[in-house]
DNA sequence: CCTACCGATCGGTAGG
DNA sequence: CCTACCGATCGGTAGG
């Protein structure tokens, strides 16, 4: 026999499926700055020392690429904002512990041209496809653990029960994505300090 | 002589600039649908049913015709969204004009692809240039426009003086371009309600 | 405003 | 994973 395939269950990985993690690494980078379709399969190449069609063949196509980068984001986002804010306990805490990381996010410049899904969802939004259904589910996702934590802090009684929570998801995401896009156009992090000010407000007036 | 240079004042064009009018109306048009990049010369060519290089003569370069085309689309915003809004009385009724028109024209699709600026800060935040300074430069002016309008509310005593008239520009502007984003990505308009009810309580909160 | 062209780069394929 | 290639399209130019 070759290999104990029940040993060491996750960093199990074939030769081909490091290469092909470490190329959406880079690819996920380099979507955040140029744009996922100003991600050109020769571009990437360069960047990874590949011969294009080298590349080419883990994915099959571009639109492949752009679907398994998006998947790459969303795991990073995933390890960066929301691991860490379900650390909180449900309810108001794991609320604003939400905010808290994705505006750290944001400051850490986890992807290097800021928010991947926000650049995405504005780049695609006018072509329809499997690409641009994959980035709305995405931030559908998002915004949608935002709404059901406001709704599990009305059952906690951390918030008023008069509350919308899809209102109050909505408003508190408008606050994040115009930080990100305020920081991405003028360089400067008093955007994320707005944004925080203007959350902390919205918690406060929906609080018991 | 040929004409009379005082007569008519505005409407006196000549071939060639009626002519770059009507390629900057399709420019503007595609480019808030393709993203100011995707705008490719001679895609607006074959809209156009004009050659390549007698379209690219009226601009002599790609950049020349997206600095151009922001120009234009400048124009459109000012007609459609400050100007109407300027014929309400200086304060809270002109602050609110503001809001009331931009949220008629992200409704009214003023340009088919969603506010033009909001789309061409987000695909050219990472690319220095002179694109990206004049749209920044757009943007700027608009959410100056709103403080400003926060300050004469504030000095009309319509809202608190202790209003922070940047913070509360910035948090406007954030619902609306939320507005904007998720209309274009579900084509559903009650993002346009969930932005007017933020703004109406932010309002709210911040009268006398 | 046109035809005719340039070198560079695009996504993708053949064949190994 | 590679070399070598394809047709299409890019921004831009020559010359009229």
């Amino acid at each position: 026999m070759k290999s104990s395939a029940a040993a060491e269950s996750l960093p199990r990985l074939t030769a081909g499926e490091r290469t092909r993690q470490s190329i959406l690494d880079v690819a996920v980078d380099l979507a955040s700055v140029e744009g996922l379709d100003g991600l050109t399969i020769g571009r990437l190449a360069t960047e990874l020392d590949m011969s294009k069609s080298g590349l080419f063949a883990h994915f099959g196509s571009k639109e492949e690429l752009q679907l398994a980068t998006i998947e790459a984001a969303k795991h990073r986002f995933a390890a960066e904002v929301v691991a860490p804010a379900l650390k909180a306990k449900r309810g108001l805490p794991r609320l604003s512990a939400l905010c808290k990381e994705w505006i750290g996010y944001g400051q850490d410049s986890v992807f290097p041209g800021g928010c991947f899904f926000a650049a995405a969802a504005a780049e695609f939004d006018s072509r329809p496809g499997l690409v641009r259904d994959r980035i709305a589910e995405a931030m559908d996702q998002w915004i949608d653990m935002l709404r059901i934590a406001v709704r599990k802090a009305i059952e906690e009684g951390d918030l008023l029960s008069s509350i919308d929570s899809e209102q109050l998801a909505f408003e508190i995401n408008a606050m994040l994505m115009a930080a990100n896009f305020d920081f991405q156009l003028h360089d400067d992090k008093k955007a994320f300090d707005r944004a925080k000010k203007g959350i902390d407000r919205l918690l406060h007036h929906a609080s018991a």
